[in-house]
Formats: structure tokens, C-alpha cells, sequence
RNA sequence: GGUCCCAUCGUCUAGAGGCCUAGGACAUGGGCUUUUCAAGCCCAGUACAUGGGUUCGAAUCCCAUUGGGACCA
């Protein structure tokens, strides 16, 4: 999809105060989409700050999940953004203080923004200030002259306050907003209506007179989310931001910041929010949240990508499964939803289920190693060690698995003598002679038998032996003894993996089983 | 509480005024196949939140109500 307009550059800013979760996925993966359908730049942004505990180990984990995901990112804090256009790093927040210090400086001198030296912290506004007071902040300092004068601590204020005047001014109609107090008419302050074209959802709109001044840095060298991702976005050339709805009412306060600063407006698209089962944001009560966790449980990345790319977007016919680079070419803004979407585990299980069948064997089997050694049934089993009998092994599983975390328990059979009570070996409602005979029977055909033999040929000496009977009163018992399972594969499979002596062994034990109780 | 956003089956969604007695997928129920479970194939039920407009005609456009959500406090 070449574009002859400019380059498109996008980037995420993930902070780095919990492992990867699925909507900041989401935002990169819709991100990486619009990008590469694009030909455009992916920027990942890291928005750190000092006082995280755990900031690195958790960047490490955001950036290994988008790795395992399959986003790649252009310029980054990998990769130093050698990339492409020129260096536009660095990538970590806490890197760039003098870029923000800058501009902060610039926004002082120009009297755009005052440094605030209230005392009052947030528990006591919150307690001594009627509804709102927080957005009508007024205080004595706004009028003095920017001074470093002094130690006391201080934060950064964009004067939204002074703005509404000039509007008020313009309008003799209109009343001071400290006048109106709570209340303030959105047709009353039409000329302070902060609209926004957004991709998704058209025009969006915000009065003004709701964000009196605010913070936008707690001193010079700590600045707020919203100061900072203006600067960043500016700095990096950032041509369209695409972020969660919840960034909607950020939008407002970044677009006065950015006519202060007087930067250029990017597009904007506000992705729906991803929900849980209550239609809550997700969250950490609705279960596994981050990206780790589903890579734990044993999803593709691969599922996964096709599965979050289809939660708030659809490119519109009946295919449910697409590759990576298919939905690359499918992909625009314009077909992104507008309302919120559940994230359903049980289409994920499935379309889990359907990658699982599109892998190779020996795939599979390089995939599910972790998970087999991770459950300890493959007590390093000489199954596993021995990679002919794996893949039949998975061969036998690929078409029942949904996550790659059940292999362990689905296959444990194969790795030790299974436990099972003596009813299971019972086909329907067969009497004890009839069992008698069954095992007499398996016993008599597996000790003919020379293993290993195809399943197909198994298959025929027994069909041999059991004539035109209920197939059922011989293969039942026989595939309970051999797996202990209610569910499994057919003995034959079984049979197949097992070898003769396991086999026997098994089929004998299950007479003694079944003889004991009576 | 204030502001903003949203609204098609249980869930993800198709739908850009007539192709809609609303299509697909997951899930559910039933059937075929079958020693069991899967997989596969076939069938079924289930949705345009409500009320007003606009129009010859509305799931689709407008308004209100209701409901849900997000953000801020």
C-alpha cells in the first residue's frame, strides 16, 4: 500500500508499571496494522519514571510480549531508531528531561503556563473544596512572575483559566466561569468548544470551561503524561495517534497544549475498549489480563494476533481466520467499531484450536515440550526423548487440542500407568463373563500381535477377531485399560504408541483390577 | 456528581435508506459418523433497546428516553 501523501508514523507509549496487558496490545497492535498498511513508521515510546520499583523488569516484559505477538516495532528502544528518518530517541521518557525542560522553560517565558506553589496536597483539596473545585483551581501564585526562587515544590499549570477570559471578552454575553460555579453552559462557552476530528467516530467536541488550569508537569523535570506524550509526539513527527477511548478526555487538554506550544495537530482514532464478561474495562477480577498469561496458558501468538485484530474490527466479509499479513492488506480506521468489545475466551479457545491444526507436526511438538516438561508427566520421559513417539503422540492430540497447557494432562497416559476405577472398564451394561471373555480375548490377540504395526493394521486383526459383533464390548475395555480415560483417543492409536509389552502389561492389570472386587 | 462516548443474536460482528421475512463466526441444542472423546459434515433456535419524527420506503438519517461504559473528582 504505497501512499504518495507524507509518511504515516504512529507510535504507542506504554508505561511500564505492569506486565503487557491485552488493550495496550490491542492499541499497538492496531498501531502496527495502520502502519504497515501504510509503509509508515511504528515508534514505540517507553513512558517511564523514577519512581516505578520494577520499571525495567516490566519494559522487558511489555517489549518480549509484543516480540512474541509478532509486532515489530520501527524505531523503538531496541533498536535505537536507526532505522528509518533519522534518529528521533531516545525512546525512554526518563532519557529526554532536557527536551521537556525545554519546552517547559518556553512555556514560562511566553506566560503560557505558572508555576503554582500551593501547598494544599490532594487529600486536603479533596476535603475542603466544593464539587469541581478541583478543575476551577485558583490560586494566588498564577499571577506572579515564573521564579526558581525558593525550594518549595511546585507544579506547572497550563492557564486554561486566562483563555476563557479572552473568550469571554469576545462575547459580552458571557459570564466568568467562576460566576457560573458548577454549572456552565456548553452554548453559553460555544466559543471555548474544543472539537477534534477523530478517525473513528467523526467529530468530537469538549467545553472547555471543564479544564480550568491544569497540571502538566510537577517541576521542571518531572512532567505529567499530557505535557510529555505532546512533546513526544511533536518531537517524533507523529502523524496519527491511535489510543484507547479512554484517552478521549486527554485529548482536550493535549490540543490546548499543543496550540499553546504550537505544534501541528495529528489525526486522532480512539479505539472501543476492550471488556470484560460484565462490560467493565478489562481488568485484573475478570481474570488473565496480560499477554504473558495467555502465552502461559498456551495460545498462539499467532491466534492471538487474529483474534485481537478482530475485536473492534472487521473487514467485512465472512472469513474469521486471516493471516498476519492479510489482515496487514485488509486493515483501515475507518471499519474500526465504535462501541466496546467483550473478550470472549471461548472464540479465542477456538480459533486457538484451529492455528493448533495448522501447525506441522514437528511444530507442534517443538511448542508443546515446554508445556509437557512444565506439567512433569514427561517425567523426561523416554517418549520425549524420543521424537518419533512424540509426534504420533501429537499427531493423536492436534485435533482435540485448544491450548497447548492441556497437553500434559491429555497425554500423561503415555508416561505412566494410568489410575481409573474398575466400573469405567465396563462397555454399557456387560456381565462379568462377558468381561471375562474381553480380557481373555485382548490378551490372547495382543500376545499374537507383533508391535510396533500401523493403527490401520491393528485395526484389522482386531476387527478379525470380533467379527460382526458390538465392537464396543472389546475396544472399550481396551482403550479404558490402555488410557484410564473416559475421553481419549482409540485403542488403536494408543496401541500403536504403547508397544506390546506396555500393552500387555496394561491389559492384564486391568483384569486384575476388575477380577479384585468381585 | 460533572463531562464525554457508545447501543444489531448470550459473545465477536456483516450491514453506508430499498439487495434484510437481517448474513457469518464462537457458544448452545439436535443429527450424521463412531468403541468413547475430539475433528469433520448437516440442521435448529436466538438480535436491529424504547418512543417519536424525516421519507414512497429506515437496522441504516434526526430528536428524546432508557441502558451501558470511560474519564475527572
Amino acid at each position: 500500500m504505497k501512499s504518495s501523501a507524507k509518511p504515516v508514523r504512529v507510535r504507542i507509549a506504554p508505561s511500564p508499571t505492569g506486565n503487557l496487558h491485552v488493550g495496550t496490545a490491542r492499541a499497538a497492535l492496531f498501531n502496527y496494522l495502520f502502519a504497515k498498511h501504510n509503509d509508515g513508521t511504528f515508534v514505540v515510546r517507553i513512558e517511564d519514571t523514577d519512581t516505578g520499583r520494577s520499571t525495567k523488569e516490566f519494559e522487558k516484559n511489555i517489549l518480549d510480549g509484543l516480540h512474541w505477538l509478532g509486532i515489530d516495532w520501527d524505531e523503538g528502544p531496541e533498536l535505537q531508531g536507526t532505522r528509518y528518518l533519522g534518529n528521533h530517541g531516545p525512546y525512554r521518557q526518563t532519557g529526554r528531561r532536557e527536551i521537556y525542560k525545554k519546552y517547559l522553560v518556553q512555556l514560562l517565558n511566553e506566560g503560557k503556563v505558572f508555576a503554582c506553589f500551593c501547598e494544599k496536597n490532594k487529600e486536603e483539596r479533596k476535603e475542603s473544596s466544593p464539587r469541581h473545585a478541583a478543575d476551577l483551581h485558583s490560586c494566588p501564585d498564577r499571577d506572579h512572575a515564573y521564579t526558581l526562587a525558593g525550594s518549595r515544590p511546585f507544579v506547572i499549570r497550563y492557564k486554561n483559566s486566562e483563555f476563557l477570559e479572552y473568550y469571554a471578552r469576545k462575547q459580552e454575553t458571557i459570564k466568568h466561569p467562576a460566576e457560573l460555579g458548577v454549572a456552565v453552559d456548553r452554548a453559553i462557552y460555544q466559543g471555548a468548544l474544543i472539537q477534534f476530528n477523530d478517525i473513528v467516530r467523526d467529530k468530537l467536541e469538549y467545553p472547555q470551561g471543564h479544564l480550568m488550569d491544569f497540571i502538566i508537569a510537577k517541576s521542571l523535570h518531572e512532567p505529567l503524561y499530557n505535557f510529555a506524550v505532546v512533546v513526544d509526539d511533536h518531537e517524533m513527527k507523529i502523524t496519527h495517534v491511535i489510543r484507547g477511548e479512554d484517552h478521549i478526555p486527554n485529548t482536550p487538554k493535549q490540543i490546548l497544549l499543543i496550540e499553546a506550544l504550537g505544534f501541528s495537530r495529528p489525526e486522532y482514532a480512539h479505539l472501543p475498549l476492550i471488556l470484560g464478561p460484565d462490560r467493565s474495562k478489562l481488568s485484573k477480577r475478570h481474570g488473565a489480563t496480560s499477554v504473558d498469561e495467555y502465552q502461559g496458558q498456551g495460545y498462539l501468538p499467532e491466534a492471538l494476533f487474529n483474534f485481537t485484530a478482530l475485536l473492534g474490527w472487521n473487514p467485512g466479509g465472512e472469513q474469521e481466520i486471516f493471516p498476519k499479513s492479510e489482515l496487514i492488506k485488509l486493515f483501515s480506521l475507518e471499519k474500526v467499531q465504535k462501541g466496546g468489545a467483550i473478550f470472549d475466551t471461548k472464540k479465542l479457545d477456538w480459533m486457538n484450536g484451529e492455528y493448533i491444526r495448522k501447525k506441522s507436526i514437528d511444530e507442534l511438538a517443538s511448542l508443546c515440550i515446554p508445556f509437557l516438561e512444565h506439567a512433569g508427566t514427561a517425567n523426561p520421559g523416554e517418549h520425549v526423548r524420543n521424537p518419533e513417539c512424540l509426534k504420533k503422540i501429537m499427531a493423536l492430540e492436534q485435533p482435540r487440542l485448544k491450548k497447548l497447557s492441556e497437553i500434559g494432562e491429555r497425554t500423561d497416559y503415555f508416561f505412566k500407568e494410568p489410575e481409573y476405577d474398575r466400573e469405567l472398564l465396563k462397555w454399557k451394561t456387560m456381565s462379568e463373563e462377558e468381561m471375562a471373555g474381553t480380557f481373555d480375548t485382548l490378551i490372547h490377540i495382543l500376545s499374537d500381535v507383533t508391535l510396533p504395526q500401523s493403527k490401520e493394521k491393528l485395526e484389522e486383526r482386531f476387527l478379525l477377531e470380533i467379527g460382526t459383533g458390538d465392537k464396543g464390548r472389546i475396544l472399550w475395555p481396551l482403550r479404558v485399560a490402555l488410557s484410564g480415560e473416559k475421553f481419549s483417543p482409540g485403542p488403536f492409536e494408543i496401541l500403536e504408541i504403547l508397544g506390546r509389552e506396555q500393552a500387555l502389561r496394561r491389559v492384564n492389570r486391568a483384569r486384575e483390577i476388575y477380577m479384585q472386587k468381585v
